[in-house]
DNA sequence: AATGAATGAGAATTCATTCAT
DNA sequence: AATGAATGAATTCTCATTCAT
């Protein structure tokens, strides 16, 4: 027993498992410790693996930090495309759905947002990091846009500009995440959402609840 | 003879302008290269002054770190403490001005939207980040939800929700910064400006215009 | 079947022959990269063979090199045997043949070159490596040194100086081993046997011709 | 006094000298511990630095290797040049002070030959070691081509072919220098000077004696 | 006998800080 | 007050070696 869960340990596990293993480990030390001052021991210690482990499987510190934003880009971006294309919503069900799922645990979680605002506080300095995000955020925002143009002939809203809407509620989801990160005891995730549900109440108040 | 030479020299200048010096040299140097990669060798180049000098005047890295946010931090809310005290203007002009500042030349200065994210990035993990915000955060919050409660009862605006007004407003004038910093070609000033504008006009329709 | 597809797998190779392919992959390694940054898995890598197999069969990658030395050496010295102890030949004929030997294809093959001098530059530091090479060092000054002291006597060369011209020779030709793997633009293989044959020439008029 | 030396050992010492204590621990540790094992740590302990020295210096080991290289070889050819534009000097003065002075005490100097083969042993992978030898070699060997074919026709020596020449007394001159890096015990200084002597007899006998 | 993921000691390099000038 | 060469602790990265499979 004691040899099997020992292999189970280091041995048997697959290659990505320990990417995985790893990129969860930095997440948690950028959280910890900030971008500026993390360092490859600390991932390594946190993730309970050997110095080499990293440059094993991501060549050097920055390639992990790159892999480390991408999982969590790639993270968020997936679980909004199963709500854009679930047939079973309509299309203020969607958007409600997209809304709880960006106030929900999964997103605003804080470790995660610290590794957002990390790389943010840098992306004007390393393009590259933008780079990674750029496509997604401008898939969903297109993914937005339609959904609230859709809303607004669904719902005969005519003063409403779908793309004003759109860059407006993004713009606002981000501010109160970063309310979430910095003052955890100033704004709770529910009011959070309900801040972003009073604006969308106030372009589609048939459809909305503030 | 001695000492004329010598005030001509760099030591006539005081130590406060050249704290000023170094700090601007700071914002300079981070919005360049990253709060996790400046080093003091890059802000003493920047500021065309030998390695030594940070030491000098601020014992330091760290604490020329925090003083630099602490002097963006002061340059905005004086910025805004004018506005709030200035007696010849109305309720809702003190709003106006105040978006208005916000989305000025001043504020929105790329430089400086790059140290102030970067910040943000780091304060989950260095609590004095936020401290040094904290209290000014809270004032400018007192004082916006002040002004939109007297335009509630002076516009007569049943419905508005002052405090959430003032949320709501904060977190999207937050996350149009953002954009402003990582997609500089996406969204333009005057557009964030209008953004910000069709919110406000969304709660007090019949002082300000989308 | 089993034994059959076991067979025609990697492992039906002998030891010897895995032994022999790693030396060369090592050669070619060193010549390619300089003995000072070879690496296992580059010779691994050049054999085709998993990480750990230097390890099983050398032991440590130090006796490796010395084997690879000693592969070499062994190599360099078993072709002069040869020549030294071909009864058919007269002196005369001996001695040229090994001045061939010295400047053919098999010697002269650049990689090995710069194995060869890769270690001589290591000699001082790792005795081990000219410990190696002394004996037979030795053993071939010995019998160069009789070869020119028979042609001596056989040819009446009263003022020839076997030893003299041994060291002569033996240094002349490490210089053009040198030459030839550091210039190869500048010096060619047969250009190197020219100047060879050009001071045996000046010992032994009668015999060779420049 | 304590005071004075202190000032003199560590601060007061002009950038140059510093290069070149370093330079000299380098040739020195090279000849210790071969090209392919010495650390930085080494050379710094050996110059009595600290650990960050060589990079404030010469920026990266590399570089530091290369500088000495260079160092070596400028040394070399100095000498050189000296002697063959020496006014006094006749042609065969200029031949036998060149010899005297490849086998003189600064050049077989056996850290320094250690360092010589140490590099010769790398050139095939590392071309910049040849680059920075490539330009004095040419010169050398076109100075020491000039002065054979002066001397031919100076003494009447019909048979003697100028480059042949050149290219024999070079080769052999470094086939010497091995020897006497790798077996000190066997070919003394002298000996060596009295082979490289000997071939140059050979070739103008009126001017040279064995 | 062979593999290759994992290890961890050791190397080069960086950089905040010090201090003689 | 200012300089900048020097320091040395800390960090990233390398790579020979090990060992479960």
């Amino acid at each position: 027993m004691a040899a099997a869960k020992h292999s189970a340990s280091k041995r048997s596990v697959s290659a990505q498992a320990r990417r995985k293993q790893l990129i969860m480990a930095t997440i948690k030390c950028i959280a910890q410790k900030g971008l500026s001052a993390v360092t490859m021991a600390d991932i390594t210690t946190e993730a309970g693996l050997s110095q080499g482990i990293v440059n094993l499987h991501f060549q050097s510190k920055e390639k992990l930090l790159i892999e480390t934003l991408r999982y969590i880009s790639d993270e968020y971006r997936s679980g909004l495309d199963n709500i854009f294309h679930d047939p079973k919503k309509t299309t203020a069900e969607k958007i409600t759905a997209h809304i709880r799922y960006d106030f929900s645990r999964t997103i605003i979680d804080r470790n995660k947002l610290a590794v957002w605002f990390a790389f943010w506080g840098e992306t004007k300095s390393r393009p590259t990091y933008l780079s990674i995000c750029a496509d997604y955020i401008a898939d969903i925002a297109s993914n937005l846009t339609q959904l609230f143009a859709q809303l607004k002939t669904e719902g005969n809203y005519a003063n409403v500009d779908p793309e004003l809407t759109c860059v407006c509620y993004t713009a606002l989801a981000d501010g109160l995440w970063l309310d979430l990160l910095v003052t955890p005891k100033g704004l709770k995730p529910k009011q959070a959402y309900n801040v972003a549900m009073h604006y969308l109440a106030t372009q589609f108040p048939d459809h909305f609840q503030a």
